[in-house]
RNA sequence: GGCGGAAUGGCGGAAUUGGCAGACGCACCAGACUCAAAAUCUGGCGUUCUUCACUGAACGUGUGGGUUCGACCCCCACUUCCGCCA
């Protein structure tokens, strides 16, 4: 018996020499096989990869050795995504063009990967800043465009003074840019290009009924806060000594007989004032209401002297201006009906304004107001020929009132706002429009796509983009009349680039179209989806979105990109915190792997946790996965030889056999029902503990068994040991390429059991029974068994629950 | 405040969903090997009692109730933490 010490060091550059065929890994439809696409988040280019991206990756690669080994034609890519500010920082901060540093990051990541030995299809590799690949974000671009799905338009927008450019709203976290987490965002009036999300807001809502099997139920339940469908009615209130109405968003206009004043946003066109006083102080509001957390703000208010009069009731109400009134949800007005609505309440209660009840509780008398107001549904009251209606009845009634005498109408709002696409950024696609003094927003034809982003500026961070100081790129002539004319000089949010991505991996060279339709009849919708839940709202609901709009143009067949999603935890530091560098708890994957290889870093962040679950980061319990890994390889090499030796010891054999069919039948159950790679790479533990136990029993044929199986069942999550094993074993890689192994119930099959014997719900024994023992044995020996007897003595047995194979439960008074 | 998720040994976590709580690993303790140490192997390891006896008992899955022959699992109320929306 002679044994080799497993040396990762020297087993896996070896492998990855040998995987660097990209052959191995190529998606092949030709095979006849079914298809399975697997796809990990692409990353940030950010130089180095962290510990996230090493459990992401581990995850999927997992998954997509164990589908190719299922006989599956795995589609399992990787890209770049590519564009963003960090490129544009380190041009300030370090001198570096953003392009040079990061095809220099790519290049060094890329490394990384290859290094731990993640079985992508490099050959369908991307980065989403290279011209090949951004011409089609402009190029769906100009088809919203037509469309109307894109547009532009004076807004105010959220502007980060740290990075100098427009944030999305989604990019603002507490009133802060989500990347300055202590810089307050401010407001300021641009001409934005705006994407039409909200065209497809009831679809967004609608399609999830298609994924929410395959969906974490936590993912659909943020996009759906997120898009805040509110169904009510619009109603206006006529302006008194004035020609204006103000139109307000209600969902209970069943309240509106209690509506005491309407209140305007800041912002509101009608807010504005002739008195420079006032006008002075809704201009506070709205500098100060930029840098307040909307979760908390104190709400205050101003009275704007102006009076508007309830369509319903024809009651005279005052016009006030609220700080907690938004201007871009429902229509920047409301009614205020303090006796129905917490928030009027607190406002109305603030500024001495009436507080009039006019839902009464079915079950009860008016509600007092004093305290707080009574927001359920009830009958109401004191609201004219309305009065005695439920409210739901009321709504229905009022809402079609409304639109039949013209002063409102049923309407749905949503809190998802178009998205705005346009930033004030060098680094990142150019949006693909001229200005022409003549014609005016004229789109560049596709025919000159795609607008290449020049590599020469100057990067200042200051102030607006680059582009905009460059010559040679903003001067043009007008595609449509031929004079001088201006290019638009915003570049797109990176969030486009990472909207459709995946498709492109399916037909990556396609220099006619994004993609070919029949590539991607082929692939979609993907099989499975996996990164962090950090992405739950923003990627995921443009993703989403963007394939619609793809549909719509006759692009893809699929309503949605994901048939399902994975979202994996994060990895913490070993202080249970997020890594950061601030904290200095960050662990540097390379390091970890050139201590302990990499396949025993891949096995640790499978291990540690369930994939969905946060995992803190301990490093004596990565040594216990190396040390995994050294008894497997030891078992292994001192075994080889023995498997030409004769039959052992029968009892050792046939235990050691069932070990591993039990081994078999739990990781390919955990593969195709839920993931839990923890309790996976723990039964092949188990496995290696039991060969130990009965290495000495084990003769020629099972060990020609057991061997090729372990190296197989190993194979998804260490596979360069389980390549190297496979090697040993005389076979011609690639082990992923093999088949997995087949599960033998008659061979994992126990032949006795044991039975736990419980009196009253309480464990007092255990038999050891065959299996298929009849009911009526089983209470007998139970009966007769002594520890039981010694409880149940001298008490009246009123029942036996007897599970046949499972347990006994003698129940006594 | 609303919705959703979570809470299990010293630690990470198991318990294939109502049937032996604590698999597996880490840490720790002991033994074997060694001149010694490392590595390795073997055993122990929820808490408190009990016994000459690895004998047995009581308690134990955030807290309090409930359903059930039987509850980490289901129901009700609560505490704490996390996420999203207010």
């Amino acid at each position: 018996m002679s044994e080799t010490q497993y040396d990762p060091q020297q087993i896996e550059p070896k492998w990855q020499e040998r995987w660097s065929d990209p052959a191995l890994y190529r998606a092949d439809p030709a095979s006849g096989r079914p298809k399975y696409y697997v796809l990990e988040m692409l990353p940030y280019p950010s130089g180095r990869l962290h510990m996230g991206h090493v459990r992401n990756y581990s995850i999927g690669d997992a998954l997509a050795r164990y589908m190719w080994m299922r006989g599956y034609d795995v589609l399992h890519p990787m890209g770049w995504d590519a564009f963003g500010l960090p490129a544009e920082n380190a041009a300030i901060q370090r001198g570096r063009h953003p392009h040079e540093w990061t095809v220099s990051n790519i290049a060094e990541m890329r490394r990384q990967m290859k290094r731990i030995g993640f079985a992508y299809d490099w050959a369908r590799e991307f980065a989403t800043c290279e011209p090949e690949y951004y011409r089609w974000n402009q190029w769906f671009f100009l088809k919203m465009l037509e469309r109307g799905l894109a547009y532009r338009k004076k807004a105010l927008v959220n502007w980060c003074p740290e990075c100098a450019t427009v944030l999305a709203n989604e990019q603002v976290v507490n009133g802060c840019c989500w990347r300055h987490e202590t810089t307050p965002v401010e407001q300021r009036a641009l001409e934005q290009w705006f994407l039409k999300t909200t065209a497809y807001a009831e679809e967004l809502l609608n399609d999830m009924r298609e994924i929410e099997t395959g969906w974490p139920e936590r993912v659909l339940t943020m996009q759906r806060n997120w898009i805040g469908r509110s169904e009510g009615a619009e109603v206006d209130f006529a302006l008194e000594n004035s020609d204006h109405k103000i139109r307000v968003f209600t969902t209970r206009i069943d309240t509106i007989f209690g509506a005491t004043c309407v209140i305007l946003a800041p912002e509101h066109p009608l807010a504005a004032s002739a008195d420079p006083q006032l006008e002075a102080a809704r201009e506070q509001m709205i500098a100060w209401r930029a840098r307040q957390d909307p979760g908390d703000i104190k709400k205050e208010g101003l009275f704007t002297g102006q009076y508007a009069i309830n369509p319903f009731s024809g009651e005279r109400v005052p016009v006030w201006i609220g700080n907690f009134v938004l201007t871009g949800y429902g229509t920047g007005a409301i009614m205020a009906v303090p006796a129905h609505d917490e928030r009027d309440f607190e406002f109305c209660t603030t500024y001495g304004i009436p507080i009039r009840p006019v839902i009464r509780p079915v079950d009860a008398g008016m509600p007092a107001t004093a305290t707080e107001a009574f927001t359920g549904d009830g009958v109401v009251e004191n609201s004219g020929e309305w009065s005695g209606l439920s409210s739901e009845e009321a709504r229905r009634r009022m809402g079609g009132k409304a639109r039949a005498e013209g002063f409102g109408e049923p309407a749905i709002t949503y809190r998802l706002k178009d998205w705005g696409v346009s930033r004030q950024r060098y680094w990142g696609t150019p949006i693909p429009v001229i200005h022409c003094p003549k014609c005016g927003v004229v789109p560049v034809p596709e025919k000159d796509l795609p607008v290449v982003l020049p590599l020469d500026v100057t990067i200042t961070g200051r102030g607006s983009s680059p582009l905009a100081a460059s010559e040679s790129f903003t001067r043009v002539n007008c595609p449509a009349c031929g004079a001088g004319a201006r290019r638009e000089t915003d570049t797109m949010d990176t969030f486009v680039d990472s909207s459709w991505y995946f498709y492109r991996y399916c037909d990556p060279h396609n220099g006619n179209a994004p993609f070919d339709s029949a590539s991607i009849a082929r692939w979609f919708p993907i099989d499975q989806y996996i990164g962090g839940v950090t992405h739950a709202i923003l990627h995921l609901i443009y993703s989403r979105f963007w394939t619609k709009v793809m549909r719509d143009l006759g692009l893809v067949a699929n309503n949605e990109p994901a048939r399902n999603l994975f979202t994996q935890g994060m990895v913490l530091g070993e202080d249970g915190t997020a890594m950061s560098k601030s904290k200095g708890n960050i662990v540097d994957p390379e390091e970890m792997i050139a201590k302990y290889g990499a396949d025993t870093c891949r096995l640790f962040v499978l291990f540690a946790a369930p994939p969905e679950k946060d995992m803190p980061w301990n490093e004596a319990s990565v040594g216990g996965q190396r040390r995994f890994l050294d008894r497997v390889y030891r078992f292994f090499t001192r075994n080889l030889e023995r498997r030409t030796s004769p039959p052992g010891d029968p009892a050792a054999e046939r235990q050691c056999l069932r070990k591993l069919h039990q081994t078999i039948e739990k990781i390919t159950h955990d593969f195709d029902n839920r993931w839990h790679f923890n309790t996976s790479i723990a039964a092949l533990m188990e496995l290696i503990n039991e060969l130990y136990a009965t290495e000495a029993g084990l003769g020629g044929e099972v060990l020609s068994h057991v061997l090729p199986s372990l190296a197989l069942l190993l194979a998804p999550f260490a596979p360069y040991l389980a390549e190297e094993m496979w090697e040993n074993l005389g076979r011609t890689g690639p082990i992923f390429r093999e088949k997995w192994p087949e599960f033998d119930a008659a061979l994992a099959a126990a032949d006795t059991i044991e039975i736990p014997v419980q009196v009253n719900g309480k464990l007092r024994g255990k038999l050891t029974v065959a299996v298929g023992t009849s009911k009526e044995e089983l209470e007998r020996l139970a009966l007769a068994d002594a520890k039981t007897q010694a409880h149940v003595a001298g008490k009246r047995i009123v029942r036996i629950v007897v599970l046949p194979a499972k347990l006994v439960n003698i129940v006594v008074q």
